[in-house]
DNA sequence: GTCTATAACATGATAGAC
DNA sequence: GTCTATCATGTTATAGAC
């Protein structure tokens, strides 16, 4: 309270680091001697934060879906009830896209590392991607009311390997912009590559 | 050539074992007593086929790759060239979907584990990679003249991320066959779900 | 082609000083 | 809250017998 400075204590930069290497090497890839390089300490400091390796990337994961679900809770109560489904698909997919490029690493460990992550570890996350996963759900069934659940589950599922899968291919910083590359997969995924 | 039996060599064994480990733990996550061990022999046996662990994956990435053209090659055979482009795209996704799928974990190694593979390890499988994409775009090319190419490679982005991301939920032995699969994503690619 | 034995090093984790 | 020092173990890789 006493400094508007972002004052970032030792722990949040412990986590920092984690995210940013357990992105670019995965999970058994990132050494805990990286990581307190990284966060300018020394390995053995990293316990006074966390209780082991598996416990310090289950934060991170953690953190990353709660600012998922954030970044989904506020598109849901910007879209006015009577918009077009059009635009609820877009808004929603550019709230995924935005936490996966905008918010630091945390959201993309989850997209490149969650797979190959010890079933230990997985399972302590389970929760909270199920809950996200849920709400996407719920939405495709009041937008799209005529189809059949499982049917949009599918869909579902098809729509999160395109998302997911720019953290490999995307960068925000190039000619296509997020806005542009969150049009075009929503499009894609309402009317196709043969729209008009 | 003195027995119909397949006899599966020691090298063959240990890429087998490999493959399906790296797919399952990853590249860091898997070591060679645990390839060795599947394999049904000792650890530093491994070294008498490959030179060091990077070789043996970079051995395991290329042959699941050449799964891949191989399937994408015969499938542009078998089509007609009169054949729709609706038919063209179906049975290329479906070429792709079961080279993952039905040909050993090979080629799902490529989907899981290459972008959290060693950098000197991608560099060694960017060749063979670069090539089967390139199949990719100039069939679309083929496909969608009318189209510009930068959005063709956009869409082809798309679809192999909703594509290679199956791998991480998609189950052939359950409900959904793999020819529903393929149509599903096909029609979804080309008319999105808001079709008829 | 596989084994045993071992070198050389890296890793997660702990204990105690400051 | 971070350090140094260290333990116990696991890791890739090598050498030479069979």
């Amino acid at each position: 309270m006493e400094a508007m400075e972002e004052e970032v204590g030792g722990r949040r930069r412990v986590l920092d680091a984690a995210a940013e290497l357990f992105v670019r090497q995965g999970y058994s890839g990132t050494t805990l001697r990286q990581i307190a390089s990284e966060a300018g300490i020394k390995a053995g400091s990293i316990y006074h934060h966390f209780d082991s390796k598996e416990a310090l990337f289950v934060a991170v994961l953690n953190d990353g879906m709660l600012v998922m679900t954030d970044a989904f809770d506020n598109t849901a109560h910007e879209l006015a009830s009577t918009a077009a489904v059009a635009d609820h698909v877009r808004g929603h997919v550019h709230a995924h896209l935005s936490a996966v490029f905008e918010n630091g690493p945390y959201t993309t460990a989850h997209v490149t590392s969650f797979f190959g992550a010890p079933a230990e570890v997985r399972s302590q996350v389970v929760p909270l991607r199920d809950s996200y996963e849920q709400k996407w759900n719920e939405l495709f069934e009041q937008l799209f009311p005529v189809a059949n659940v499982k049917d949009l589950r599918l869909h579902r599922l098809i729509l999160f390997g395109a998302m997911n899968a720019t953290a490999e291919w995307f960068d925000p910083s190039g000619n296509l912009s997020l806005d542009q590359l969150s049009t075009t997969i929503a499009r894609q995924f309402l009317h196709g590559v043969l729209h008009d």
